[in-house]
DNA sequence: CTTATTTGACCTTA
DNA sequence: TAAGGTCAAATAAG
């Protein structure tokens, strides 16, 4: 089996143990030592799967790649990012199968693009495509687009055709320095304003480069074929976007839905954004000129930190969102 | 000053 | 020819 499905498994052994440790809170609350116990046990099944992922990073063949990485990225952003959703909002229910609700993968393109213009650019027939949905933040701004772990400068706007909202165009912040040839187009659905289809043409290099930004390695497996992780969730929730109980969001929901700091008064709404992007435009404020690196963390230390955190709310968010603050 | 965004014009493709 | 994608000048922002 692959390593990549094993952390799968345990990540979701993990959960459900964390949602049994959550059942049995009251009986064990004056047991510490029970406690305790358990929390390691969650803890080591997630470390474990880190520590799988971070071994499983085999060198991708190209085609698989683009699903990989849009996978990947969805994993560790798409779910992270409700999840701070939730935290900051004080939602509990939250729809993480409508982050895939679509999601394809194709390399020849309709909007294959136009070739060169003023220049010679290669032909993008052969240029892969990978498609996602990803919510926006339902609350705050919800103008700027998904964040995700690259940096993009936006190079153009256009109405589509029987598209209600404008697509943006984005190009990877360091194409020319290190000739990145990725791309992303985003638009919101016609029918969800706080859903955005996000499609990205190519795939970064500029990570292979020695001196280029330490983003995170390329995502290389998929994380997320187990159907119990996100398929489990029929998707399509309602219209507008409270919706179905993912199985993250309840096992979350404790954490999530505690006391009324939690709403986060100072991070809040758009500041979380804000660094991704401002309003109606950019992909990439938070990183103006290009050099800062935004890591993020994994699921695995996500879960990690919330679990070590002892539920202390909006704190632990500084520790897994540490450059959110410093706007 | 440097870098990012906006936006109309231009180019390619279907 | 229309629609979509990209360029690049003007502008904004740190």
């Amino acid at each position: 089996m692959d390593p990549v499905q094993l952390a799968l498994s345990l990540i979701l052994r993990g959960c459900r143990s964390a949602k049994e440790l959550e059942a049995r809170l009251g009986d064990l609350a004056n047991q510490p030592e029970a406690l305790s116990k358990s929390c390691d046990e969650i803890i080591n099944m997630f470390a474990s799967a880190k520590e799988m992922l971070n071994n499983a990073h085999p060198h991708q063949g190209s085609s698989q790649q683009q699903t990989d990485t849009s996978l990947h990225e969805l994993l560790n952003y798409g779910v992270i990012r409700q999840a701070m959703d939730m935290i900051q909002s004080g939602r509990t229910s939250i729809s993480i199968g409508a982050e895939i609700q679509a999601m394809e993968v194709s390399d020849s393109g309709k909007g294959s693009s136009s070739s060169s213009q003023r220049s010679h650019r290669s032909r993008k027939h052969d240029q892969e495509k990978c498609r996602m949905r990803v919510p926006a933040p339902q609350m705050g701004n919800t103008d700027f687009p998904p964040e995700d772990n690259y940096t993009w400068r936006k190079y153009g706007q256009k109405e589509i055709l029987g598209s209600r909202y404008p697509r943006a165009y984005y190009r990877c912040t360091h194409q020319k320095m290190y000739n990145c040839p990725a791309k992303k187009q985003v638009q919101r659905l016609d029918n969800d304003f706080y859903t955005f289809e996000v499609t990205y043409i190519g795939q970064h290099t500029c990570h292979m480069s020695s001196t280029a930004p330490s983003i995170a390695p390329p995502p290389s497996t998929p994380l997320i074929q187990d159907p119990m992780v996100m398929v489990s969730q029929p998707t399509l929730p309602p219209p507008t976007s409270s919706s179905s109980v993912a199985p993250l969001g309840t096992w979350l929901s404790m954490e999530f839905s505690l006391g009324p700091g939690s709403s986060s008064g100072g991070i809040g709404g758009g500041d979380a954004g804000a660094s991704s992007a401002a309003g109606g435009g950019g992909a990439s404020m938070g990183s103006r000129y290009g050099r800062d690196v935004v890591e993020f963390p994994a699921v695995a230390d996500m879960a990690d930190a919330m679990f070590n955190s002892g539920s202390s709310s909006s704190n632990s968010m500084d520790f897994i969102f540490p450059h959110m603050e410093d706007k």
